[in-house]
This record gives structure tokens, sequence and C-alpha cells, in this order.
DNA sequence: AACGGCACCTGGTCGC
DNA sequence: TGCGACCAGGTGCCGT
């Protein structure tokens, strides 16, 4: 479910409720999760006050009193902000209450998603001290995209797909940016010439913000934490669409797995490079 | 060192 | 209708 655009919906969505709101209890039904979430977390936490809500790669980030919690919904999470009286859903696992009465409910069905408690400043966190910059800051740009693809034996997709290089950029936005900037998925890396960088650069920067703008992406069940769902999927050009035809010239959609991740793109549309540059 | 593939889970869909 | 096979938005880690 949660890409970059649906995190961000979901930070801001819950940031109001909790910023600078004070932990009351945290109940855990399930500490079966990617990692196993530590026994001692709701002592840890306790009482503690949330003076920031951040977003970093497709983590959540709420800086506490001491230390900072960090979130991740993997495939299939969600939060919701609601009245902690208010009944239970099948895979509701954890509860964050605060007190005054609301409560940050997290609902993860396959649980790939973590609950880690750190007191280490973030960046320096393990999770944290490899990741690439944010796509929509000025330090990813054309040409730091140029600069990693030169040294990459990879396809294009993979490189863009890569946190080390830029973070937040998932399988449904990295098909849907190749599409707009007319790059064939499998593109070697080393073969993008400045401009095709440049163009993919932009593309990525534009289908995020439009994203994030529609509030994301509603794939089965997504919603914001206020239950409303994201509208980007009524503009999806190429994910989800093999078959049908494309949105500019009417070729039937193809689909190859690269990493084994669906991949759809238009033949016409985006050419494989026979020159190099 | 760098890369490809696996694993972690549940649930929805498709074909038989 | 029922059942099994297969697929899904992420990503750390393992083996090669």
């Amino acid at each position: 479910m949660p890409e970059l655009p649906e995190v961000e919906t979901t930070c801001a969505g819950i940031r109001p409720a909790i910023l600078n709101n004070q932990i009351s209890s945290l109940v855990i039904r399930n500490y079966n999760f990617r990692w196993p979430i530590a026994p001692e977390l709701p002592v840890l936490i306790q009482d503690m006050k949330v003076h920031e809500v951040y977003r970093r790669a497709k983590y959540i980030v709420l800086l506490l009193s001491q230390g900072s919690l960090i979130l991740h919904l993997g495939m299939s999470g969600s939060l919701r902000v609601l009245d902690s009286n208010i009944p239970l859903k099948k895979h509701d696992h954890i509860d964050i209450n605060f007190i005054d009465g609301t409560c940050l409910r997290l609902n993860d069905p396959r649980r790939f998603g973590a609950v880690i408690y750190t007191t280490e400043p973030i960046d320096q966190h393990k999770l944290f001290q490899h990741l690439g910059p944010e796509p929509l800051s000025q330090s990813f740009d054309a040409e730091y995209l140029t600069s990693y693809c030169r040294i990459k034996n990879q396809n294009i997709k993979s490189v863009i797909m890569n946190a080390q290089i830029v973070v937040g950029v998932g399988n449904i936005y990295a098909n849907e940016a190749l599409f707009l900037a007319g790059i064939h998925p499998e593109t070697p890396a080393k073969s993008l010439t400045t401009k095709q960088a440049s163009e993919l650069c932009n593309q990525i920067k534009l289908v995020l913000i439009t994203a994030i703008k529609q509030g994301g992406t509603t794939l089965k069940d997504f919603s914001s934490p206020d239950g409303k769902p994201g509208y980007f999927s009524q503009q999806l050009k190429v994910y989800g669409r093999k078959g049908l035809p494309c949105v500019n010239c009417q070729t039937l959609l193809q689909e190859v797995r690269i990493q084994n991740r669906s991949t759809v793109f238009c033949a016409a549309c985006q050419r494989q490079q026979s020159e190099n540059n």
C-alpha cells in the first residue's frame, strides 16, 4: 500500500492530533511485526510528549521527550486517529493512547511494518544511515542522478528504486515516472543521456507531488487517517494497466518483471535506446 | 563489492 | 462453491 505519498498523507493526517500531545499508554496486541516489538516499549514511552512528527523516506518518526518512535507501514499498514473507545477491527495491532482520549491505531494485516524506539539521533540509526536523499529535495537533481547512473551496472528502474540512491520511489511511482519520462524500464542506467536523467528526475518529483496533492494512491483499502481515500489511482497511466491501450498512443501496454516486481510500460513511448550517449 | 533473490505475512483474485 | 496457486504497494539480509 504505502509509498511516499501515502506515508506523507498519513503523516499530515496524524500530526494535528498527536503533536504536543502526551502518551498515556501503549497497547500491543501483536508483537510479531517485521522485527518483534520490544516488550518494554509501553514502559519506555509512557508519559512522553510528541514534539515532532515527520517523514523520512517511508518512515514516520515521532520525536518524543526522550528518543524517537519510528513507524513503518510496510506493504499493508495504516494509521487511524480515533477515540480510544472505538471498537477494534481485524488486524488493529497497536494503540498509542493519549491523555486527551485520542488514540493512534495501527492496523497492518501482513505485519511487514515496524515499530521501533531509539534514543539515537535518527540519522545515525541503522535503518537511516544509508538512506539517499529525499526525492523532493534539491539534492536530488539531474547531476546527482547521472552520477549514480554512470557507476551502476543495473537497469534504470532498479536504480531509482534503490533507497541508497534516492528514497521513497516505490514500484507504482517508478513505473509512472519512467513512462512520463519516456524511458524504457530495462534501459541500462549507464546508457541514459544527461537529458534523459534530467527528465526522469523531474518526472519523479512531479508524479510524487501530484500524488501527494491527491492524497496518495488508493489501491485495495488504503485510506488516510481520517478515512478518506486517495485519488491518484485514477491518474495512473501504466501501473496496473497491462494489456490496456497506452493513454498516449493506444499501443497495448506490456509487462516485464524487474527484481520480481511488476513493471508495465509502453514499448512505443518508452523505446529501448540502441545508441549510447 | 555488487547484485539477485528470499523472507517476512495475510488476503484477494483467478483458473480449474 | 471450493480449493490451490499465485500475486500484491517494502526492504533488510543472505548467498553468490
